[in-house]
RNA sequence: GGCUCGUUGGUCAAGGGGUCAAGACGUCGCCCUCUCACGGCGAAAACAGCGGUUCGAUUCCGCUACGAGCUGCCA
């Protein structure tokens, strides 16, 4: 068992996208890699985004994913509580920023929006123009700041980065990155409502709870040199950063909640499976040695290393995710094909029809589960349709030849007992046989009476033995009808 | 605007000084076939541009272009 530490740490914003869903796969294939933990952390410190009830919808989808946490709300690992509001009640975040504050690598900040907005400093020799900001509260004496504190003035804490030099850090996929420290801003440690930031409360959390790789979207990279420099301020070991790359839109941009983009619930419901929807997101960003592309998530945590995460972002491809929910479709025992097909049959088929014999039919047709009522909207009546759909050239069929042929078949259908797929095939192709014609000259006409659609889910045979005796002659005499 | 990162077919994505530059999705064609689908076979389709370094660059370096992210008392 390695130290590996990771952790997912979500804010309850509502349904969680697929890029956050990758984020939190990746930590957890990385752990799962190397033998460590996994843990999970709820960063509620915007009282604003907050929405209700987003971490039940947290815990479904990690649960729905098959991501197990070893560490979170829910399971004590020593180092809670796990949910960052819980944590400020403690004073937890106050502590740490007020040791800073006293040790001169933090300090109070009183100035309000209006003096915020008007910040563009400008750096010097140059007409570059830098929005950070100026340090105007680091000169307020002791004096001025207890007098202030003393009149409730609301203040935040900002961290104090030096102007001078440059920042290095390392992440392990893209390397060194290096930046001047004059682009540094000195960003708000605690904001006015008590809360800490983000950048705070991610870096003192990460430490106290020791997690060891912090896996996180590309969208933080270039705020990494500032948690380094709190790291450093408090003389903490700074932890192995893997940024991974976004994942956008078919427009390349970062996909977001804002946006509307599709959440790990959405795509359930538009009829995609966990296992697919998982398997597909890890290809977004990532390939395993052998190329493999269906892959379990044990085959996974198997595969992956995290080295080999690419650097350039990934386009969501609706389309290949499609793809693969079929495949993942085609591949699934029939039982369990059927817990999820036929809830949405039921719906899509009121008449009185074998719905499992239709299921197993479209098994092989279908890459979501809500493609299925186009395919069987035939079985409950026969669609409005036009005689031209008697003609089909191959088959050299028409109209008139199908009305000869129907009228021939009708007494049959209505002689035959067994109407078994097998029974009315070998019964078809004896008719075939004695007229000499080609299989499609006959198959045609009667698929299209009994389903009045140019394709359908199984041939004709198939159809008939699902609709019975008696719905197949009723089809069949108003085709006759239809035709002369 | 500034900073940071990125750029192999439409998309995902191998490769990383010498390859006819993998594979997958999608597209198209053929085969199979009682339609469609499945399955099988095949095709078209890419190293952003320009300069270096080198005997040789898609691969290394630089510049440019383009794209994205950040630039919030959001994460």
């Amino acid at each position: 068992m390695s130290n590996v530490k990771t952790r997912f740490a979500p804010s309850p914003t509502g349904r969680m996208h697929v890029g956050n869903l990758r984020t939190a796969l990746y930590a957890y294939l990385i752990t799962r890699h190397e033998g460590g933990k996994f843990m999970l952390r709820i960063e509620d410190t915007d009282q604003v985004r907050q929405v209700e009830g987003a971490v039940d919808i947290i815990n479904r989808t990690l649960a729905g994913t098959g991501l197990i946490h070893d560490e979170g709300p829910d399971k004590d690992g020593g180092v809670g509580p796990y949910v960052q509001s819980e944590r400020v009640k403690q004073g937890l975040y106050m502590k740490y920023a007020l040791q800073l504050v006293e040790e001169g690598k933090a300090y109070y900040c009183f100035c309000d929006k209006e003096r915020l907005a008007t910040l563009h400093t400008q750096i010097e020799g140059t007409d570059k123009e830098i929005t950070v900001y100026d340090k105007h509260c680091l000169s307020l004496t002791k004096e001025e700041v207890e007098a202030n504190l003393a009149a409730g003035k609301p203040f935040v804490i900002r961290q104090n980065n030096p102007q001078e030099g440059t920042t290095t850090f390392h992440d392990d996929i893209y390397g060194d990155i290096t930046v001047d420290n004059i682009e540094l801003d000195d960003m708000i440690l605690i904001k006015s409502d008590g809360y800490p930031t983000y950048n705070f409360a991610n870096v003192i959390d990460d430490h106290l709870m020791g997690i060891t790789h912090v896996v996180r979207g590309n969208e933080y990279l270039s705020s990494t040199p500032k948690y380094n420099r709190l790291y450093d301020a408090f003389g903490w070991e700074v932890p192995v950063y893997i940024h991974c790359p976004l994942i956008t839109d078919e427009e390349h941009h970062k996909l977001s909640k804002r946006c509307g983009h599709s959440s790990y619930e959405d795509l359930l419901e538009q009829g995609f499976l966990s296992e697919a929807i998982v398997n597909f997101v890890a290809l977004l960003g990532w390939s395993p040695d052998d190329n493999q592309e269906i892959m379990s998530l044990e085959e996974l945590i198997e595969k992956f290393d995290y080295k080999k995460i690419s650097k350039s972002p990934a386009v969501f491809d609706y389309t290949k995710l499609k793809w693969m929910n079929g495949e993942y479709i085609k591949a699934m025992d029939f039982d369990a094909y059927l817990e999820h097909a036929l809830p949405v049959l039921k719906e899509a088929v009121k008449g009185d029809y074998d719905l499992t014999k239709i299921a197993a039919l479209v098994k092989t047709r279908i890459e979501v589960f809500t493609d299925i009522p186009a395919l069987v909207d035939f079985f409950d009546a026969v669609p409005e349709y036009d005689v031209e759909m008697y003609t089909h050239k191959k088959m050299k069929t028409n109209a008139e030849t199908s009305l000869e042929v129907l009228k021939d078949l009708l007494p049959l259908l209505e002689a035959q007992e067994d109407y078994s797929n097998d029974a009315l095939y070998a019964m078809l192709q004896g008719y075939v046989a004695d007229k000499g014609v080609k299989n499609g000259y006959v198959m045609w006409p009667v698929r299209t009476a009994v389903s009045g659609k140019q394709s359908t889910p199984g041939g004709a045979t198939e159809l008939m033995e699902i609709l019975g005796k008696e719905e197949t002659v009723k089809r069949i005499k108003a085709a006759i009808e239809k035709l002369q």
